[in-house]
DNA sequence: CTTGAAAGGGGGCGCGC
DNA sequence: GCGCGCCCCCTTTCAAG
């Protein structure tokens, strides 16, 4: 079992050396066993620690410890829960970009975050200052919502028809 | 408490009558008390049953029942992990608007499914067909990864600067 | 990193209310 | 919906290799 895993991991890092260089590969201290033990709380967050690491090929007290390691380094920043907003009644999705007036940048910003049913909110280069994702019952309230910053911004809203991909992880090689 | 609970529930419906209306509220099954269940879940993935109990007013057996029916019901969708991307070497994130040149839809929304630095996509109304966040470790990444698409596709890319909302749940009332 | 043991706590189940 | 008791498993910590 100890051969298996330093075969792995020889495995993993050689894949990072060939390809083009795109870019620092990943931080150090993350090693492959890292990146298979995140990849498994990703896909099941409450997993127990002793069926982690039964998947991983670990000891259940390693396991712990590269849990709380990865937690206080801040690679993990936190544990929750997928919600299915249509359960919530949120039927609707919208992306926003919005363009606040000369002048009026921090007071957008400072309304979008006081507004709840903005659900994800980036500052972009560009001439869309803000890209947002919106959580909306109906049309009625994007209409109610988007009136709250059009006194101070321009908007382009866009209606969510599909989600192709879910908010998932980048590759972790 | 029992009489606590029934105050916090009248609490929470009120506010629901409160206001314009403008649509469904939640979906029929769902009370004040799983909406601050989902809150402590969403805040603590891992939490233990036995202390959500205690946060949330209620025995544990019940508790328990209730995130399985939640579950069942499809209102939990799942549990998971939130990495901090910069640690898995992704510095740069990017909101690409796609838009397949004529005929090519079908292929590009496959090709960015297969892509992994994709990590969200969603369907839109409008000229700009999808948009999409991409994680990447460098503008030589954000090329490499955009090349693949820009013969079947029209793109606009804007760098994210800074996250003022990362994504959080809606308003539960 | 491993195994093993011991102590404490949590989870799941079934009961009666 | 609650509380109780039961049993098992899990977690945590320690030792030693």
């Amino acid at each position: 079992m100890l051969k298996m895993r330093l075969a792995l991991r020889a495995t993993f890092e050689s894949k990072a050396i060939m390809g083009k260089n795109l870019g620092s590969p990943a931080l150090p201290g993350i090693d492959a066993i890292d990146r298979e033990l995140i990849a498994v709380l990703a896909s099941d967050g409450r997993i127990a620690v002793s069926e982690l690491a039964k998947r991983i090929g670990l000891s259940a007290p390693s396991t712990a410890e590269r849990m709380r390691r990865l937690e206080t380094q801040g690679v993990i920043r936190g544990f929750t829960v997928d919600i299915d907003p249509r359960a919530l009644g949120y039927t609707l999705q919208a992306i926003v970009r919005v363009q606040p007036l000369p002048g009026q940048l921090h007071l957008v910003e400072d309304a979008i975050r006081r507004i709840p049913e903005f659900v994800e909110c980036d500052k972009v280069t560009g001439d869309d200052c803000f890209v947002c994702r919106l959580y909306l019952r109906s049309i009625a309230h994007l209409d109610d919502i988007l009136s709250r910053v059009t006194e101070r911004a321009a908007t382009s809203t866009a209606i969510v028809k599909t989600t192709p991909i879910e908010r998932r992880l980048p590759p972790l090689a």
